[in-house]
Formats: structure tokens, C-alpha cells, sequence
DNA sequence: AAATATTGCTTGCGCATACAAATATAATAC
DNA sequence: GTATTATATTTGTATGCGCAAGCAATATTT
């Protein structure tokens, strides 16, 4: 078979479920006209009222720059407001963003029950945690 | 803790993954000139010379626009050259490209090494060949 | 308190990938 | 043998993310 070698490597594995589950992300998180990561800055948001910019990052394992940019689009929505506060940026739902919330969380669900009908029952949620355990594991962090 | 529901979810996990593994195999890969991606498809090219642009798309699990901006990309660099074939793009490796190979194999090797070692032994190339398995799954590829 | 360093965020730019529409060639139907 | 449909590729456009440099606020040093 032609291109055997490529199941052996894991920037190949990795980023191929990337696409293919982001494009099932996008599709179930559509209902709540969010992108799948800017939904759980929202989650993380309403978890957190007043949440810094620096947290989100850390959170959501993105570099500050793309977090700025998220931020700025669900401003733009409506959904969220920034208060600088010396130098950390704190992020609050509005209304309009809280409103979400359920929303939100039905598409999430969703998601989770699509992928784990596919793979067998919580075999999805448990390749989740490992997956998060290997990214800390290539990073380093112990 | 913040945000401990990320964790449980693959959309997130994977993607993380995707960024981290794809810092370190550009990282590796440095060493010939080539993103991860292209020499990838420069294996292929190597293992099947005349391979076409579909036959690739679908060894890589990449979209046909996608395969024509990354041949583009190489036909400039003079690694391959493309022949058209009736509706067909026949691809085939110049001599620079061939002088590639052995310096891609072991870019790939050195990658391999790098993350087995931290992942433990076969763990990672285990996991790979899982990733690819459930990315099928995903796809209802059976 | 002035000079320097650090920290958090933003901006400009680039890369990888995708989708949709356009194009070109081949195959099939009639 | 033309008309229609199917297939392979390309082109235009968009998104998500990152890096590097810059800016602004605070902390540290002297």
C-alpha cells in the first residue's frame, strides 16, 4: 500500500483528526454562530467573569496574539466586553453572551455524543485525556 | 481548576496536539528546506514517480486545492516537475528532488526519535497508528 | 526618581488548509 | 457524433493560528 509510513507519524495523525474533527466541531457549534474555539472562550468566560487575557491563553493552550484576536471578534458580536485594568485586559459576558450559554452547551454535547457514537461509548472522552497528557508530555510540562 | 473540561474535549485535544507536534516536526524538518507537509508528499512522489495530484490528495488526506498549492510550491523550488496527462497531473521528482531523499528519511527519523523518547518507547508511533484509525472511524471510512 | 527590565497585549505579516466556483478533459448517453 | 455528465485540477477567497516586533503599564534597580 502507498503511503503506508504515513500512519507511523504523528504530526501526520494528529493534524489529519485535527481537520477532521474541526470540521465536525464547526458544523455541530454552527447552531450557536460560534467557532468551536471561541464557544469555549466563552465557556471560559462564563466560568470566570473578569477573566484576563493571559488566563484565556493558558486555558485554551493559544499564543496571546490569537486570544487578542478571538476577543476582538466576540466584541464586535457583542457577546463579550473588555476593561483594561492596568496592564491585564478583563473579559466579561454581556447580556447578549450569557445568553448563549445553553446554547453552548447543547452544541457541545452534541459533539461529544457525535464523535463518541462513532468511536464507541466514552472511548472518545478517554482519547481526549490521553491526548491532553501526550501535548503536556511534548511540551514538557510534568 | 479553569477550564478542566477542555480536556474532555477532542476538538481541543486534538488541535493542541496538531500545533504542538507540528512546532517540533517543522522544527526537525528545517534541516532539508521543506514544511512537514511537503516532504511528506516528496516521499510519495519517491515511493510512486508519476503519482497524480488525486492519488496524493488521498495519501495525504488533503483537499485537491490544497495539493496544488504545495506542488506549486515544490515545482518552484525545482524538486518536482508535473507532466499533464490527458486530465491527469503526473508528478515526478527532479534530480535535486532526489537528492532530498536521504535527508528527508532522516528528518522523519530524528522526529520519531524526538518524541518517542519523550512519550516512552513505541508509545508514539503506537499512538499515531491509533489516531490514524479513529480519524477512519470519524470519517466512516471502515 | 531616573533608567532599565518585565509583563501583557496588539499589530503586521505569513503559512497551511479549506470551500466554492471555474476550467479542462474524458466518458457516456442518445 | 453531438450533448450531457463525471472527473481532475486550478483559482479566488476565507479562516485559524503563529511569530516577531512594537507598545503600554508596572516592577526593579541604582
Amino acid at each position: 500500500m502507498l503511503g503506508t509510513y504515513l500512519k507511523e507519524c504523528l504530526y501526520f495523525t494528529a493534524n489529519r483528526l485535527g481537520r477532521v474533527i474541526t470540521k465536525m466541531a464547526e458544523d455541530e457549534f454552527a447552531a450557536s454562530g460560534l467557532s468551536p474555539t471561541s464557544a469555549f472562550l466563552m465557556m471560559a468566560v462564563f466560568e470566570k467573569e473578569g477573566i484576563s487575557q493571559k488566563e484565556l491563553g493558558e486555558i485554551l493552550h493559544l499564543q496571546p496574539s490569537t486570544v487578542t484576536r478571538l476577543i476582538e471578534k466576540l466584541v464586535i458580536k457583542g457577546l463579550i466586553t473588555s476593561r483594561v485594568e492596568g496592564r491585564l485586559s478583563l473579559i466579561f459576558a454581556t447580556g447578549k453572551g450569557k445568553a448563549l450559554e445553553e446554547t453552548i452547551n447543547e452544541c457541545w454535547n452534541n459533539l461529544r455524543n457525535r464523535y463518541n457514537v462513532l468511536l464507541g461509548v466514552k472511548e472518545g472522552d478517554e482519547l481526549s485525556l490521553h491526548l491532553y497528557e501526550v501535548s503536556d508530555q511534548l511540551e514538557n510540562i510534568e
